[in-house]
DNA sequence: GTCTATAGAAAGATAGAC
DNA sequence: GTCTATCTTTCTATAGAC
């Protein structure tokens, strides 16, 4: 290889940058902002500490952009599920799937609620539901008090992956996912179906 | 003042000691396990970082007897709903009043998923949650699965207080608190009610 | 019983060589 | 484009005076 023999040592910036990305988003969910410092992340992504300050400015800024990217897609509210005529059973199931210990499909909501206690992360995570889960979900139920009964199910869904997943509740960690599902079904359909009022 | 010239300065070691407890509860409640330090807790008691790992050892030992006092009491079960004949409205409106962004009464709750980026915290939290919220809570269900139903209700008043009361979602945090139990009510109902199968 | 002072490690961020 | 080396701050925890 004669041509490239003086080049510093192999990857591109664009490689870099993700892999950089890649690193902050296991280290994040893995232990939250607060909990994994800059050179934890470097070393994930093969390179050192001063390259994630230089492609990404701060700690900060980084966690900006990988929680921009983790959040930036509904979960529960899939297009098979929405087309489905039985979409209360349907999203029951999915949240019981994705709440598994294994599952990673929920890795934003565990980061952003890994990484509560530092305000700032509560902010970027707040505009990022909204914006993304929230709205979507409030638009596909028809009638009254939308947003509050999408909140909701946000609220269970969340509620159950952090005592399922992160907190590791037996009785639900341990539990027949069928079972599970079968619980929360007929809660599901409650709120998808028009309140009486 | 003759007799106690030459004391060091005023409290007795027990007032210390609550003193560095309630000033730990405060801060590990608004930042989280990883987001506050020994001087920062110290200050707010009024001594110096010293006094805390004099008193505690380490600020691990410090966290896991606050949060043990802070979760040793139910939140949701008190006698007085327990008692009521209009249980599932009860505790839907105990749910909304207890995670108002102005509340402290789950401020066990909130410091858990604050800390919820150090594993140690969630281990701590577990046990102390599986003890006397969801144990107390299953044992009042009657019925199959009372342990999976009493976990749901668990996850549903920790995602509603993590995205009402930590994440400020504007659809749960500006809501009318009556919509809101209103719309909780009949999942609580179908919870508390036996399972069909 | 409480203090000042500090040890020792680790954090985020930057300077400058190649 | 990536490195080594370092600055500055902050952290937990300890030593020793009074």
């Amino acid at each position: 290889m004669p041509e490239s023999a003086n080049k510093p040592r192999k990857r591109n910036a664009a490689a870099t940058r993700e892999a950089i990305l890649r690193s902050a988003h296991e280290c994040f969910v893995r232990s939250g902002y607060d909990g994994v410092g800059v050179r934890e992340i470097a070393a994930g992504a093969g390179v050192t500490a001063m390259l994630v300050n230089r492609y990404f400015g701060s700690k900060e800024s980084l966690f900006a952009e990988v929680i921009a990217r983790d959040l930036d897609a509904p979960t529960i509210l899939t297009p098979e599920t929405l087309a489905s005529p039985t979409l209360a059973r349907d999203m029951a199931r999915l949240i019981v799937a994705v709440t598994d210990s294994q599952a990673r499909t929920l890795d934003g909501f565990q980061m952003t609620f890994r990484s509560a206690g530092s305000t700032r992360a509560a902010e970027l995570a707040k505009e990022q539901i909204e914006r993304f889960h929230h709205q979507r979900l409030a638009g596909v139920l028809s009638g009254d008090k939308a947003a509050e009964r999408a909140a909701i199910i946000l609220s269970l869904v969340a509620g159950v992956q952090i005592l399922r997943q992160m907190i590791g509740l037996d009785a639900l960690s341990k539990a027949d996912p069928d079972v599970l599902a079968q619980l929360i079904e007929p809660l599901i359909a409650a709120l998808i179906a028009l309140p009486k009022a």
